[in-house]
DNA sequence: AGATCTAATGTTAGTGACTATCATTAGAGG
DNA sequence: CCTCTAATGATAGTCACTAACATTAGATCT
């Protein structure tokens, strides 16, 4: 169901594709599509690193600034996802950056992971707003390098987020 | 038509009123709306200031990184935003800030705030990608910021962006 | 004034993403 | 073999939006 969706997605693209079409192409009906997703962009989204990003601040020296923390703490996280993984993401990705209309569904999305990060550094002493801020801009530069990162040759995950990381803190000259 | 919106959005909620009920309110069609505003969302959506940041961006000196160019850019031009100005951003954003299903129309928004960054950016001699990073994280800490704003007590505007700025700043140490 | 031309509006009908409700089926446990 | 539950199906409705065509109101020209 999962895999049929995503194949009308690469073929049709995502908003040619409807949820009739993807539920017939599955063998099942459009109800049942929306017990099993919810929504038609949920097929898309799903984002388990989290736990792991909002770990990995929480881990960082105390000293350090919110947005430093931030920056350390995703670096630290997101190093090493397994190359499996790598091409998963990418395949959803590819589409959800062809596609205007799920910038909505991303943006949704990045609330959660927002919320993890801005958390983790309220837990350290940061107040909220900075903390909400923080959040915000280091994952508003790793959405901008991850969707620059699909449409490149370059495979590496690993280099696209560090350069994403080493932009924010080019503001330290 | 747009203050027929907006007062509907204000009493009901924006999920919670529906086009149709806008166009009986403002005593015209619902087709009539959507050849005014194209979407529903579009009614909260305008932003004439992208010209202004770009416009900042240009004037900063061209050995900043990427990002301390944009922060300077954006903290020139919208320090004085009138206060008239302010008072009708604020209410279109607390609708905004109130509604998960707007977090794509704001983000659809952005895009075109970002590519006037990044193009800023460009003709100052960075490249395609580090700009559009450090387009996402500068706008992504801004939009935190008016978010949290429209909470809270403090009317100005200038010291919520200002705070952003200070914030993405920090990772200077 | 009267004919005309255009831009804004209305009408109708349809698509596509969802939601609610109720009926059906299939498999697990007794 | 019966029953009970969870997953699926069928039907109908809402809401945002689109396309096609009809209508009206005002400005322009003669």
């Amino acid at each position: 169901m999962q895999e049929a969706a995503l194949q009308l997605f690469d073929e049709r693209g995502y908003d040619a594709t409807s949820v009739a079409a993807i539920a017939v192409h599955a063998g099942v009906t459009e109800m049942t599509f929306f017990r099993h997703f919810g929504t038609k962009d949920a097929v898309l989204m799903s984002d388990p690193y989290d736990p792991l990003i909002a770990d990995g601040i929480a881990r960082q020296p105390s000293d350090l600034a919110a947005i430093a923390a931030t920056i350390a703490g995703i670096r630290g996280a997101l190093a090493k996802v397994p190359l499996a993984a790598t091409v998963i993401i990418r395949r959803r990705l590819r589409i959800v950056a062809r596609t205007p209309s799920l910038a909505g569904a991303m943006a949704r999305n990045n609330v959660a992971t927002e919320a993890a990060i801005s958390d983790a550094l309220v837990s350290r002493g940061v107040n909220r707003a900075d903390a909400r801020i923080a959040a915000a801009a280091a994952l508003g530069a790793l959405n901008a390098a991850l969707l620059d990162w699909v449409d490149g040759d370059d495979d590496d995950l690993g280099a696209a987020i560090e350069r994403a990381l080493r932009v924010v803190e080019g503001s330290r000259g």
